[in-house]
DNA sequence: AACTGTTTTAAACACTTGTTTAAAATCGAT
DNA sequence: ATCGATTTTAAACAAGTGTTTAAAACAGTT
């Protein structure tokens, strides 16, 4: 599969896969050094250390999470369409990679040698006119008015939550994982409408 | 705090904290034995193994969890305000026990010998008369067609996400932890007038 | 072929892990 | 006070932890 690859990414690919899987105090390193094929002194030969690497795939597996959201924002749609497609792109994503929530929230939460260092994030959302956008169409009147955090969270919570509690939904009204997948396909249009719904009110 | 507790009693309440706070792979017998001020060996003289102690916390936090849910579901209120109070309840035990849903969906996705192992759940939600609550409410017209698990969704989706993801948004928008507290109650009102509004829509 | 620096290996390091053992302390009942 | 059962202790167990070491294998250059 990944044959062709330098010893040091195929150890950060078996980090990737492992520390995804079962989290950073779920995991060895000899664990992931068998996953690479490797010698477990390589990965520190590589990384210095499993906390260093640690931080590296968690870096970018919470840039890639939150970049994922930043493509649709530049472009010259309405703000509802960029909300409709926003949310149709995200629930494509998370089907992707549906364990990115858990792992990222998880680890965040533990605060295990890793934490939030995208100080420039905000930045790189506002450069994309969104923020404008959303005050432009406040003040004339199309969009309800609601603070950046609180439709942040809105938009967050019904993404994400549905990859997030999966086995708590399916325990509860014991799904089998197809008819979960199913059920994330149809939730995906209550929640686009509901948010339309309720952000964009037609008086 | 807890002198006059039993030592098993002691132990578990100590495993509960520290289970809870750093998760099954997270932490030793000995840190739980030392958090309960007892020997390690006491720790599988009364649960016989740290596995079982969790199971025990974690089955426990998964019942009391579930069943802050149930309570407003019984009493004869019309469906809407059912809701309306469902809400408030819930981002109440949530304020009280913010890392409740953290830690039972990490543990659920991880399946760290823990599952979902209540299935009479489902019949004891069903028991309360919500279902037919709701099918009535449905086929009045009162109240918008839209299935069990869609619903469930939407409901967790926008109470539990708030706790689960604080790490995430306040690294997003740079927010303090009291910021974050002050956002949670606007974000309360905004979820229920969502919500009500969508699934309750005046024609 | 001999000398480079780099990469990989097996082995060891000191330490922590969950769990068990066997002795000591504690208790209530006689 | 003595017995018997329960509770608590310190110590040990083998296995696993992250990390380091020092030697071996490899590559490229002269």
């Amino acid at each position: 599969m990944n044959k062709d690859l330098s010893t040091e990414a195929k150890i950060k690919e078996a980090a990737r896969r492992v520390f995804i899987a079962k989290g950073f105090d779920g995991c060895s390193s000899r664990e992931i050094a068998n996953e690479a094929g490797m010698n477990v002194a390589l990965v520190n030969y590589y990384f210095r250390s499993k906390g260093q690497l640690f931080n590296l795939i968690f870096q970018a597996a919470l840039e890639d999470f939150l970049l994922s959201m930043l493509g649709v924002f530049g472009t010259d749609l309405t703000l509802e369409n960029k909300m409709r497609i926003f949310i149709e792109r995200e629930y494509e994503f998370l089907t992707k990679h549906p364990e990115m929530p858990g792992f990222i929230i998880t680890e965040l939460n533990r605060g295990n040698g890793c934490s939030f260092e995208h100080p420039e994030m905000l930045q790189r959302i506002s450069d994309t006119g969104i923020f404008q956008d959303i005050l432009k169409a406040q003040e004339s009147g199309l969009m309800r008015k609601i603070d950046l955090v609180s439709f942040t969270m809105l938009i967050m919570s019904n993404c994400h939550f549905p990859f997030l509690g999966r086995p708590l939904i399916t325990g509860i009204h014991s799904l089998s994982d197809e008819q979960y997948d199913q059920q994330l396909v149809v939730h995906k249009q209550y929640v686009t409408e509901m948010l339309v719904n309720y952000l964009f009110p037609q008086k």
